[in-house]
DNA sequence: TTTCCAATTCGGAATGACTACGATTTACTC
DNA sequence: GAGTAAATCGTAGTCATTCCGAATTGGAAA
């Protein structure tokens, strides 16, 4: 997803385009990976100094839910990112030094549904861990 | 894992033996899922009405970090259940009502391995949420 | 263009999980 | 039974997140 599309998003659900949704959407599609709700704030410190905390998490809120953003909890954080392009449904590596994803198209979720008849099966999370090839030849 | 080979852990890495852990761990051992430490103090208030929260995040702490315990996040919160009696790496589903977990014997590590031969791959999480058959009946 | 108002933002206080810490108590060793 | 390090207690602090009332504003309607 890029901030184009966002936006016409937002515009089709009957919300406002606001200074703070620009700036919010154009910084994680330049980041393209996982920020959390502060790390949003430190990036947009200097254009938007103003920006109330409120307004951060309102909006990111709102982003995830209407599945603009990803959203992934880690280390007792919340942290989103711009949606993957990709159609369907996928996971990610995730990068624990820098936050950058990778798409994955493995998902068990057919094998469990197999092994599980008699349970409800609502919702999964399967991400994986560690360091990115760029982060590694970094360290 | 049972309450006696856990006191038994505890004893060869050299933790004493007290009221607030025998109380914490018979008591995840009865429930046999997902607790919070607010779960735990509150189920342990009639009986150690003056353990503090910092007794019980401390032993769950500990306890996970020696596998007594397996531990998740969910909703925010830490949860904590005694560790499965089942050798080697498995999953879990995870009832959002109660709590209880059914053991899942899938895993698709193997092929996201090759899939990032370029990755350090240090951990991951796969999980299943839904309804126990027991709920769902109850409901 | 001006008016209008619900949506949005702001600033700051409240919440809730978790951690830190000094004082006190306790489990184990000798 | 005395000594000591470990454990607990009580309480205060931290940090992410939520809440709320007052002020502002985007955009539809006049
Ligand atoms: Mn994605
Ligand atoms: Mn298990
Ligand atoms: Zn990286
Ligand atoms: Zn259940």
């Amino acid at each position: 997803m890029n901030f184009d599309i966002a936006m016409e998003r937002l515009k089709s659900e009957g919300f406002k385009r606001t200074p703070s949704r620009e700036a919010i959407l154009r910084l994680l599609e330049r980041e393209d990976r996982y920020l959390s709700a502060g790390d949003v704030r430190k990036a947009l410190a200097d254009q938007h100094p103003k920006m109330s905390q409120d307004t951060v998490y309102r909006n990111l809120s709102s982003f995830s839910e209407m599945k603009i953003l990803e959203e992934t909890e880690l280390g007792g954080e919340r942290k989103f990112r711009m949606h993957c392009n990709r159609h369907g449904h996928h996971h990610h590596f995730i990068c624990m030094e820098c936050g950058r994803t990778e798409e994955l198209d493995v998902c068990p979720m057919e094998q469990v549904s197999r092994a599980l008849p008699s349970f409800v099966i609502d919702d999964h999370k399967f991400e994986v861990y560690g360091q990115c090839p760029d982060c590694r030849t970094a360290g």
